[in-house]
DNA sequence: ACTTACGGTAAGTTGTGACTTACGGAACAT
DNA sequence: ATGTTCCGTAAGTCACAACTTACCGTAAGT
């Protein structure tokens, strides 16, 4: 029984679509950081990175823990899954596309 | 040699942000269609979905073959393996700053 | 108790992107 | 040649999302 969260990739896509986000993104991907030091390094004021935030926890994409005064975000490994799996089966049900199309094309004497 | 257009994939992602452009992208996974056929079985107007495939064409993850006077549109196989292979290195980075942090925390007394 | 960090939320502004209708150009048919 | 089908582009509208500043909690330090 595998169970996730399960929201729908949709929410994930559009999260990662903004490039202040991705920033914020790749920078967890290196370790767990607390909103402020997220803002440094970042051209945006901080509470514009505190609504980044709640989008990127919203999409399942964070995981937040209070420590302190402060929370540290980190990156949810299973939000980044869901997204692959999801481009997984279009990456599949491409190629087998193909296949299928190629197979037509062989069967008729003309494409 | 792979040689890959190279978009970066912040554009690809931008592009599968829009719910109607992922029900554009999901039809065309399941094999290659004219424009027409496309807007039939979408909310939204002929001109709106050929907006649409200029963005996922840009993005990198169509492709088109003029045949007669219509133009089939078909899931570029680079294009979401171009995103997957984001996602892997987002994956990668994260699991392996798990494996530092949860050392780092075991090596000092108090999580 | 008071002050100082830290961070989320409210409110308001503004650019952008998703849509519409209208138009124009190619390719095939008659 | 003319009409028809298929499709892309232009122009304009409108909603929303990404910011900003201002404010209010809450936890820790002195």
């Amino acid at each position: 029984m595998t169970y996730g969260t399960s929201i729908p990739p949709g929410e994930a896509l559009t999260a990662l679509a903004d490039p202040t986000r991705r920033a914020i993104v790749e920078k967890l991907a290196r370790g767990a950081l607390p909103v402020g030091e997220l803002a440094d390094g970042l051209t945006v004021s901080r509470p514009a990175v505190s609504q980044h935030l709640k989008v990127l926890s919203d999409a399942g994409l964070l995981t937040v823990t209070p420590h302190g005064t402060r929370r540290l975000y980190r990156l949810a490994p299973e939000g980044v899954a869901q997204l692959r799996r999801y481009l997984d089966r279009l990456w599949d049900d491409a190629l087998s596309n193909f296949a299928a199309e190629a197979e037509r094309r062989a069967a008729s004497k003309e494409p």
